[in-house]
DNA sequence: CAGTCTCG
DNA sequence: CCGG
C-alpha cells in the first residue's frame, strides 16, 4: 500500500481501494442511504443550503441546520437512528486510522458534478488525537488544505480519485480543507459525473 | 460561535 | 485559483 505524506499527519493512499471494493462499498453505501435518505444541510444562522447532500452510518451523524453543527443519533428528517457502520469501512479505519478505538460516525458526503465544500476544519469532535479517514468515490475531486496553527497559510491542493484515502491526524488534524470542483467524465462509478465521499471519525473522547 | 457560505 |  503506497503511502505519501503530504504534510506531517497528512497522508494520501493513492488507488487504496480497487474496483472490487470501490463497489462493495458503494452497494453498502446505496442500502444505508435507502434506510438513510441523503439531505440537504444548511447553514447555521442563515439557513443557506450546502451544495453537498449527505446522509451518515454509525451511531452518530454530523448534521447542519440553522441551529448549528452537531452530532446527533438520529436522522434528522426521519429521526430514525443511523444504520450501523458496515464492516468494510471499520476494517478501513483499522488499518489506516492507527487509533485504537472504532469510529462512532461515517459521514456520507454526495457531490452532484456541480457540488463544492468550502474550507473548514473538522472540530466539532471531542476526540481530536483520532484521525480524519477519508473515501473517494467516483468523479476526481479537487481537495484543497492548509491553514493549520502550526503551518498557517498558503493552501496546496491534491486530486482525490475514485478509489484514494487521504488521512488527516496529528498536527494536521484540524487543517483546514474544502473541495473546489470536481472533474467530469473521470469516473463512472457514481452516475452523473457525481462523487461521494466518505469521512469516518472519532466523535467521543475515548479517556 | 459558523466562512462546510458566496463572491470577487 | 484562492481565501479563513
Amino acid at each position: 500500500m503506497a503511502a505519501l505524506t503530504l504534510a506531517p499527519g497528512l497522508v494520501y493512499y493513492p488507488d487504496y481501494l480497487d474496483q472490487q471494493a470501490q463497489q462493495s462499498l458503494l452497494d453498502d453505501i446505496r442500502d444505508i442511504v435507502r434506510q438513510a435518505p441523503l439531505f440537504t444541510p444548511s447553514m447555521p444562522k442563515t439557513g443557506k443550503p450546502f451544495s453537498v447532500r449527505m446522509s451518515n452510518c454509525g451511531p452518530l451523524g454530523w448534521v447542519s441546520d440553522v441551529q448549528g453543527y452537531r452530532y446527533q443519533p438520529d436522522h434528522p428528517v426521519t429521526h430514525n437512528p443511523w444504520p450501523p457502520m458496515p464492516a468494510r469501512l471499520l476494517a478501513a479505519w483499522r488499518e489506516l486510522s492507527g487509533f485504537a478505538a472504532d469510529p462512532d460516525a461515517c459521514l456520507i458526503n454526495y457531490y452532484a458534478s456541480d457540488a463544492r465544500m468550502g474550507l473548514h476544519q473538522d472540530k466539532d469532535e471531542a476526540e481530536f488525537s483520532a484521525p480524519i479517514v477519508s473515501l473517494s468515490f467516483g468523479a476526481t475531486a479537487l481537495f484543497r488544505y492548509g491553514l493549520t496553527e502550526d503551518k498557517p497559510s498558503p493552501t496546496k491542493s491534491v486530486r482525490l480519485r475514485s478509489g484514494d484515502a487521504i488521512v488527516f491526524g496529528g498536527p494536521f488534524r484540524l487543517v483546514y480543507h474544502g473541495i473546489d470542483r470536481l472533474f467530469p467524465g473521470t469516473s463512472t462509478l457514481v452516475p452523473s459525473d457525481g462523487r461521494i465521499n466518505l469521512t469516518l471519525r472519532k466523535v467521543t473522547a475515548v479517556a
